[in-house]
DNA sequence: TGTAAGTAACTTAGCGCTGAGATACTTTAT
DNA sequence: ATAAAGTATCTCAGCGCTAAGTTACTTACA
């Protein structure tokens, strides 16, 4: 059994024999299945019109809270983009009538992003499309397998400093 | 101990209890991992006035052969990018004098990519400080859980059909 | 042999993101 | 009270990519 990432690592032994190349087994694996799910996620969205970040912005403001409402900043923060990125997305998203831009009552240069009803009712629809693409994607691991992944890629990302917030 | 996923998680089951997010666990870790990954290394790749799409190409071509020479079809499916986005990197790279384009003698369609000695110099000097920066983006995890994710998204890739060529 | 289908590489319009900077407002310190 | 520093958001030029389409050549077959 072997994949291209496999082939990748013989070649560099091969060509570079003065070089361990095993991190690659892991960081090519990862950044390759990333675009491989990214690919298949985008075929989902297309079905609603959609894009992956037109979907992050509405899911992050559907589960943020009871008013699905946040800042920019706050979906900056969650969508590791910059604020320029997301200026431009609540810009789209506000045309088609999917979020609302309401000035902050106590701060003046503050913004508040809220789902509209139309951007309620799309995102509760294509949600569980979503989550069933995901599974398929992982439909090759057991659970235990799909557990220990996630536990493993966790202790990663706390190495890394990523946060609750 | 939790990572922002964990919070991500606990907010969908707040908010719709009725959707298992499990699937999230992996997903959404494995992308967040792959940015944070992706923005690391791109900060070496600068110190070398390169970027992930150069060192892409070089580091393709410098482990293909001992003459480090390809197609740009060799080089689309090696990289996951369209057959536009190779002309344009090679462009760059062309310009730069870090790679060569040669007629095929057999095939008036193709062309030949070479590394020049400028360019196979360059990836000389590069590929140990990657390696470095890749290692130290893994150092959070042990040998054998080193060991045991890359078995786990070897897994995954295969079930998703990626092949060694 | 001629022609239709297939293949390799390239071109270009359009898109979303980054990075730098601008604007407007708030907080802190004097 | 006022200036300086800090913060929230937005604007925009530039970049690399995709998707669609073009050109040039090769292969298959009628």
């Amino acid at each position: 059994m072997a994949d291209h990432v496999d082939l990748v690592l013989e070649q560099w032994r091969a060509r570079r024999p003065d070089i361990d190349p095993s991190p690659m087994g892991v960081i090519g694996r990862l950044s390759r299945l990333s675009a491989l799910f990214d690919a298949e996620l985008r075929r989902n969205f297309a079905k609603y019109e959609l894009d992956r970040a037109s979907f992050d912005v509405l899911a992050t403001l559907r589960r943020s809270n009871a008013e699905h409402s946040l800042t920019p900043a706050g979906l900056m923060h969650s969508s590791m983009v910059t604020s320029g990125a997301i200026s431009q997305r609540l810009d789209r998203l506000e045309t088609r009538g999917l979020v609302t831009r309401t000035p902050s009552e106590t701060d003046g240069r503050g913004v508040q992003v809220t789902l509209t009803a139309k951007g309620l009712k799309l995102i509760d629809k294509v949600l569980p499309t979503h989550v069933d693409t995901e599974a398929q994607l992982l439909s090759g691991l057991s659970t235990p397998e799909r557990d220990h992944l996630a536990a493993l890629l966790r202790t990663l990302l706390e190495s890394l400093g990523d946060k609750r917030d």
